[in-house]
DNA sequence: TGCGTCACCGAAACCGGTTTCGGCAACAGG
DNA sequence: CCTGTTGCCGAAACCGGTTTCGGTGACGCA
């Protein structure tokens, strides 16, 4: 019937233009120009004049044309993204370095306009899958590989494909591989060296998970802490494994209840320095007088732990647009050795550390008491 | 010299085949077919015989043949990702979220070989520019919105350029909204309702940021509580705006020093709650005796304060997960009307919730006496 | 005036897929 | 035996860009 009004105000507003995309057909036809020469013109090459230069930015402004990624992907090979997986295989575990670390890279690739590509893997085949599939897709024009192990069969796929990548961490063989790392041996080193200037002299020591890379360095800079301050090395001292409060827990449990027990424990996680701090409470310690405890990571939780955690704050952010930096650099084509960084964790002192209450003897005796016999 | 032997062991290792991509034409013209009709067989058209699609099946899967995202992408228009765009306008405040929620999205889409974009804007103009690039770009197929606003300009844009998305949190005008929400309004009511049981009849409120679209839903919340049980509104002790423990410590240190205190705060953000205690503990109070505070979100840190925080956590991974799966629905069809869903947050029991000490005048006068005369 | 340069742009191939269209052989039905 | 389906695949267009290759007109110079 109301042909004579054949779009109300409603219908204006809602169906509204469908706002097709502009390709740069249109904009060619707009200009009167071929695509091949509105492409050159749009990406500098020299043999367009300056004034059809200008004429093409212009509309290309007005008419808000952007060019498809993937139209381009398809022939320079280039997605403008880097890849990061994520492997929710070892529990939670990487949770803590999680946000910082994501809004550190995202920062830095949208910085020039490219983006951040995330999977998950959900185990350890699942996780190499999921490398070849990014890989095999184009979907990434590189990764950065998180959490990198002794041995990482990562750093095979990508090399023997060609593909970028720089490690969040060291590996054992670093031919080829650029990399960003915090030096945790310098931590632990400074950690004894701390507690060695406040008294200590036996230090106990909760190491992280086995096959990480990070593992044995923080281990050797621990052991190195020792020999340099001249204390002797407590075999039955030196643990490994802790990933978690719990494990942490359970690892000071057994250092504690011995019969020397330690008056200061280092830990290579916050996670398990948290763990050791509840395992002290249990023993009716008081953590930062009759025992000292010393983390790494420099997680939230520790400031709100009682006492606040003394640690070693590694600054995720900053790691995360260095190794986005150094991945697109590498991409460009720096070579993979000349793309090494190695940032400094910072010391950040709180309440759970302090001179020794006592030595090594008073303390067992302080733990016997509190703690009900166990046969 | 050497031409007898061209290739040492090293080069071999070395230099090895550069592993050049296989596309669609090397699989055809190994199989003898063309490429369009492998395209066919690999996409389970049906004017394809089960004989060749078992052949090429069983050679793509030994050339290890995959379709390049992008070339894909060009013709089909899916460029099989989703995008999150994180704002770091508002200084760290998306900080506590951002860990599970994508772990839970990235789970989600992984699991259908999709990928998850990210990309950081730093500004709010920023914000909206990138979302206008991700979609001009055509690099995702559909956007998750976080930290809606009552007013979300997000949402003209991507109306009105019909890409798929769907919000984390309501907005003002759901329609054409698809959501996934945690009710925090019925955590509020619950929060008071639990508080009141507990013998409190004096309870403060400190709201987060006014902007953002939960704000007025848990003061609505919040208040619902009150007048449910029966209890009377003190305007002063309605507060708003805390979005860090710094803004909840000033909040909260406001309502203390009146004449009339309250016995109990009820946050709408864990943050916030945080500094809530400390400015009790500031005051000489004894949080969960004293003065009994309950927040909202669940965030890490809130375990290990002292006293542990009483809060309402919500699932961010399970959020994550169901935002993407609604998301993956909403771009294959279903209607956004279809596509709501509203979470609820868990009550976490832990200390800094308890009976009421005394009254509002007994608090009063133990504040005073605690707190220096300020003039 | 004739010829070589150079600046500038058009035409077309190409990237790696998807999708439409049409044709051929085999087979069934009349 | 002829025709009409049907099953199956090849050929080619197409998606939206980039890049190579030539060709044209203006200009300088002999």
């Amino acid at each position: 019937m109301s042909e004579s009004a054949p779009e109300t105000a409603k219908n204006t507003v809602r169906e509204a233009q469908t706002e097709r995309r502009v390709t740069i057909n249109d904009l060619a036809d707009a200009l009167g120009l071929t695509k091949g020469t509105v492409s050159r013109a749009l990406n500098g090459y020299t043999d367009i004049s300056e004034t059809t230069r200008h004429r093409v930015a212009a509309m290309a402004e007005t008419m808000g044309y952007r060019a498809s990624a993937q139209a381009r992907a398809i022939r320079t090979g280039r997605a403008h993204s880097i890849g990061l997986v994520l492997n929710v295989d070892a529990g939670n575990a990487h949770k803590p370095f999680l946000t910082d670390f994501i809004d550190g890279i995202s920062r830095a690739v949208s910085a020039e306009n490219w983006t951040l590509t995330v999977a998950t893997a959900i185990s350890e085949t699942d996780e190499m899958a999921t490398y070849r599939r990014l890989l095999d897709e184009k979907k990434v024009d590189g990764f950065i590989l998180p959490r990198t192990r002794i041995v990482d069969p990562r750093v095979d796929l990508l090399l023997r494909a060609n593909m970028p990548f720089v490690l969040y961490g060291r590996t054992g063989e670093m031919e080829g591989c650029a990399s960003v790392d915090v030096a945790g041996e310098l931590a632990m080193r400074h950690a004894v060296e701390l507690l060695s200037g406040l008294g200590h002299r036996k230090i106990g020591y909760v190491g992280g998970g086995a096959v990480y890379n990070y593992a044995p360095l923080r281990l050797e800079g621990f052991l190195d802490g020792m020999r340099r301050c001249g204390l002797a090395v407590d075999p039955d001292l030196i643990t490994s494994g802790a990933m978690t409060p719990d494990e942490g827990h359970a690892l000071a449990m057994r250092m504690l209840t011995r019969d020397a027990p330690p008056t200061a424990i280092v830990a290579a996680l916050d996670q398990a320095a948290l763990g050791v701090c509840a395992a002290a409470q249990a023993c009716g310690l008081d953590v930062g007088r009759d025992l000292s405890v010393i983390g790494y990571d420099g997680i939230p939780e520790g400031a709100y732990a009682r006492p606040p955690l003394t640690t070693f704050a590694v600054d995720r952010r900053a790691a995360g647009s260095a190794l986005a930096g150094m991945l697109l650099a590498r991409i460009r084509g720096t070579r993979a050795e000349d793309l090494r960084q190695l940032l400094e964790a910072q010391l950040v002192l709180r309440g759970s550390h302090g001179p020794p209450a006592g030595d090594s003897a008073a303390l067992a005796a302080r733990i016997e008491a509190a703690t009900p016999a166990t046969a």
